[in-house]
DNA sequence: AAGACGAAAGTGGTTGA
DNA sequence: TCAACAACTTTCGTCTT
């Protein structure tokens, strides 16, 4: 998980930056996430008494988010000295105390229930625990900031576990996060950019090569052709195949079109259901991949072999 | 008969005034 | 906020293997 990346493996470039806060490491050529550390988080005060954001502390100790109160948990101080105060502000820090209390055992028991939830569909849709650890930060910032105010539970919890999924480069389609959570599709897309929005997440726009494995096998499919298919995604992007169209779609035609010149041919609505679009659009892009890459070559020549 | 192809109309989301 | 727009889907008739 955490080899030392000295080139980004998507484009070779070694112009790499590494964000100390996210623990990250970023491809400056195209954008890669090359590392994802997940370890240290840049800024994590957790302070609600704005009056007093000057005694702002970082908290030190390693946290998990997958555990609903991360270890630690949060109290307005008892052991200031209270008799130096008057009586306004003593009033006032008590009344802080007991909404602060309010306000994070809300926060935690709203957790509790969302992170076992999340739990479940990671577990159900077989995500890595990095990416889970990821989704239960993002959701946990999402809470703290009441983002989930007139929105499911259940819909951000999916958003941010498909946020979390295209972070690492394990995408997961809508589809399948909505049959696994039972949302919305378009509920979780929606509360997927809300919440990517207001906490100021960048994604990067998926890469279809991130689908041509989980797809490839699901067909049965040699490694040499998943390995022609993104050859292909590759050509295809350089023709400016790629942008504006659905991710999913090009990987499925570049996999039809791979399937085909190794002779382990699959019929479009095959390759269609796996990827979770239609024949229609396999057959647009499979279209477009013939025209700009003059891959007809290819099939024919494998075409002449199976006659053999 | 099954698969591939393509046209036409409909849907949901993005964008720009 | 609304209309234009592109991508994608659905449906269906025709052609190919």
């Amino acid at each position: 998980m955490s080899d030392f990346v000295k080139k980004c493996p998507e484009c070779g470039g070694i112009n790499l930056f590494w964000n100390k806060e996210k623990g990250e490491i970023i491809c400056r050529d195209c954008g890669l996430v090359v590392e994802d550390k997940m370890v240290d988080f840049g800024q994590e005060w957790r302070e609600f008494d704005s009056d007093s954001g000057d005694s702002r502390r970082r908290v030190g100790a390693p946290m998990t988010y997958t555990q609903y109160d991360q270890g630690l948990g949060t109290e307005v101080g008892m052991k200031a000295d209270l008799s130096r105060l008057e009586n306004k502000s003593r009033n006032k820090f008590f009344r802080l105390r007991k909404w602060q209390y309010r306000i994070s055992t809300a926060i935690e028991r709203n957790l509790k229930l969302a992170l076992s939830e999340l739990k479940r569909i990671s577990s159900y849709l077989k995500l890595p625990k990095s990416v889970e650890e990821e989704a239960a930060r993002i959701y946990t910032l999402a809470v703290q900031r009441g983002l989930v105010r007139g929105r499911s539970m259940e819909s951000v919890v999916a958003g941010a576990l498909y946020a979390a999924c295209r972070r690492h480069e394990v995408p997961r389609t809508l589809d399948e996060l909505a049959e696994a959570s039972g949302n919305e599709k378009k509920e979780i897309g929606r509360t997927y950019r809300f919440v990517t929005r207001e906490l100021g997440i960048s994604i990067m726009p998926s890469n279809p090569a991130d689908y041509i494995p989980r797809f490839a096998s699901a067909l049965k499919l040699s490694a040499e052709t998943q390995s022609k298919s993104i050859e292909i995604l590759e050509r295809a992007q350089k023709s400016e195949l790629t942008s504006g169209r659905g991710p999913t779609g090009i990987a499925a035609a570049a996999l039809y079109v791979a399937a085909l010149i190794y002779g382990e041919k699959r019929t479009q609505r095959e390759v269609a259901d796996v990827a979770g679009v239609t024949e229609v659009t396999i057959r647009n892009r499979y279209k477009e991949l013939l025209d700009k890459l003059q891959l007809e070559k290819e099939i024919k020549k494998t075409k002449k072999k199976v006659k053999e």
